[in-house]
RNA sequence: UGCCCGGUGGUGUAAUGGUAACACAUCGGCCUUUGGAGCCGAGUUUCGAGGUUCGAGUCCUCGCCGGGCAGCCA
């Protein structure tokens, strides 16, 4: 059997004429890299010369809120496909045709986020309100063509028409009245004859079909509303599957992307355009929005953690909006890299936000200074260091990076280190100070531990003793002896104070909201500790809002937009990967 | 239960009829002036049943499971 297998596997690859060297030549479009199947569908396109090979893209947000992480999984994807394609486009479109839900401070925020992102859509800013009368003009056109028309059905009535999953529709007793009687309503009310709710304009499709967004959908509605752009101009606006498909046509998009719940959308969004001859035709893809653990991606959801005072803002830095992560300390690299390291596919799926603190860790490690910080400070004096002494000690600043070079920082007599680093009981394992033992203060010397003040009263340890080595400057023992700890510090007398907030996940739960839980019962309770008795070195104290530093052994930190000089603080992005915390976990 | 779309390790994504791979996570080891980073290794995978084929994750049929759709939201 394994024969035979073997020779026609060999017929074939001698046929092909070689195996994997072929692989390109056989399939032009097939590149080395990453790539999914909507970019392969442009590819394809391209190389049978559809649309003249044009390659333009949009990203079409409603202005009703801010932009979070899956939207960037969408922008990465649009502005990712134009860029990767010759002379391709990508159009920042506003898909704002609901005044009721919209406001100008959205449109702000989307245009910053974009930009932040690392997108420039340039002179590529549009808004659907642009095209309403473009718009109006084609609804009237459907009217004459005798496919559309003004029904006075009330909305209920509409609802009891439609029908059900499983039953057919009935027909409006308005369908067939005649196209003129038809144009002359709508005329009236865009003219604002009609109060709101009172009569709709629908598109005259199929009452029975299975999709259910072909049962005559309504395409304009009357809303006197006023709207952040046209104001007072219109009473009657279009609706998304109307107006989204011709927007597209009108920009000349070649490929529209969107999410998954838009399939059923698509046999609509095809219809206006056929019925319109609309040309060249845009084409409709989708794929799954992003998920992501211990996160709640629904625009509704985040509102109503806004509205409801759960977080402090739409850039509260748990929130996963860009502009929360901006603030929590994301660069827009690792967002970045994020969504390429996510793909693109058609599946549901729920990413581990693991993965996300991993692509952020990446590109923060390459980058970013590391310092010294003390949280939770405990008081050391090294008995034989000279009061008054000042050392300036060189620090590197980036061991990923020697083109960030080095600073100096002071060492003295009396110095901070983290309360978690000395126990009087070391448990196994435990690599730092106790009684007796010797650790190496990073970039400085060794220091062992003579004995330990406590509070009589409470019996909490106050204040360590110790002794230095003065041979073991920078770092190592002149007669070869080992040390298993190395700690952070600062100088009490020259670091500075910092308020410093720690912030962890948003809900403790992987699925928020679900498995018979609230949202609120899903909240982390622990999302957010701020520290106000934070000791930094001196070089931090010239932190500006934004820059990114690692707390060496502790984790990446940026300073909040609150930062003031002398009155700084600091942001936990993300703990640095903790060995030990998993091994005394499992003690 | 009408229509549409999906189902590949714990998670996400590849494999385009020809040896099921990559990343994260997990576990182990090495290294280390960050218990960081890095390096090496391990385990676990094609929803099920038939069919086509020399050969099926891939094509066909029937199931099963999951998601979407009954806004004058997008």
């Amino acid at each position: 059997m394994e024969f035979i297998r073997r020779l026609y596997y060999f017929r074939r690859i001698k046929l092909a004429g070689g195996r994997g060297g072929n692989a390109m030549e056989n399939n032009p479009e097939k590149t080395t890299g990453s790539t999914d199947f909507i970019r392969e569908i442009v590819a394809r396109d391209r190389a049978v010369g559809k649309n003249g090979g044009r390659v333009a893209t949009r990203f079409p947000p409603e202005p009703n809120g801010y932009l979070h992480i899956g939207h960037a999984k969408s922008i990465c994807l649009n502005f990712g496909i134009a860029a990767e394609n010759p002379g391709g486009v990508c159009h920042l479109r506003f898909d704002d045709t609901n005044p009721a839900k919209e406001e100008e401070e959205y449109v702000r925020s989307i245009l910053e986020d974009v930009r932040w992102l690392g997108f420039d859509p340039a002179e590529h800013v549009y808004y659907a309100s642009d095209y309403f009368e473009r718009l109006y003009g084609y609804a009237e056109e459907l009217i004459r063509a005798g496919k559309a028309y003004v029904c006075d059905l009330s909305r209920e009535e509409i609802r009891a028409h439609r029908g059900t999953l499983t039953e057919p529709g009935q027909e409006s007793p308005w369908r067939n009245r005649p196209a003129g009687e038809s144009l002359d309503l709508f005329r009236r009310m865009r003219a604002g004859e009609f109060a709101d709710g009172a009569r709709v304009l629908r598109a005259k499709i199929d009452m029975a079909s299975p999709n259910l967004n072909l049962r005559d959908p309504t395409i304009y509605r009357i809303r006197r509303q006023t709207h952040h752009r046209t104001g007072e101009r219109w009473c009657i606006y279009p609706m998304y599957d109307f107006a989204h498909c011709l927007s597209d046509a009108i920009e000349r998009i070649t490929h529209s992307i969107c999410t998954l719940e838009f399939e059923n959308n698509r046999p609509l969004y095809d219809w206006f355009l056929e019925q319109l001859a609309v040309s060249p035709r845009p084409r409709q893809i989708e794929f799954a929005r992003l998920n992501l653990s211990h996160t709640v991606l629904s625009k509704r959801k985040l509102l109503e953690l806004v509205e409801k005072g759960t977080v402090a803002g739409w850039d509260d830095p748990r929130m996963p909006t860009l502009a929360g992560m901006r603030r929590r300390g994301y660069t827009p690299e690792a967002i970045r890299g994020f969504c390429e390291t996510i793909g693109v596919a058609k599946r549901d799926s729920v990413v581990d936000l693991a993965l996300l603190e991993h692509c952020l860790r990446d590109d923060l490690n390459r980058r970013v200074r590391r310092v010294m910080a003390v949280l939770n400070p405990l008081k050391v004096t090294i008995e034989n260091y000279p009061e008054g002494k000042v050392e300036y000690l060189e620090a590197v600043n980036n061991p990923e990076d020697p083109a960030a070079g080095i600073r100096t920082i002071p060492f003295t007599r009396d110095l901070y280190i983290e309360r978690d680093d000395f126990r009087m009981e070391p448990p196994k394992k435990f690599f730092r100070l106790g009684p007796g033992r010797e650790v190496r203060l990073k970039h400085a010397y060794f220091i062992k531990c003579e004995r330990a003040v406590t509070d009589p009263a409470t019996g909490e340890v106050t204040e360590l003793r110790c002794t230095y080595d003065p041979a073991t400057r920078s770092g190592g023992a002149a007669d070869g002896r080992k040390v298993k700890g190395t700690l952070h510090w600062v100088s009490a007398e020259h670091s500075a104070p910092a308020e410093v907030r720690l912030y962890d996940t948003l809900f403790s739960d992987p699925a928020p909201g679900t498995g018979g839980r609230t949202l609120e019962e899903s909240l982390n309770p622990a999302s957010l500790e701020v520290i106000s008795g934070g000791r930094i070195e001196p070089s931090l104290a010239e932190a500006r809002p934004g820059d990114h530093f690692q707390f060496l052994r502790i984790g990446y930190f940026t300073a909040d937009p609150e930062s003031r000089p002398g009155r700084p603080v600091f942001n936990r992005t993300v703990p640095l990967r903790d060995t030990w915390a998993k091994i005394e976990r499992k003690q």
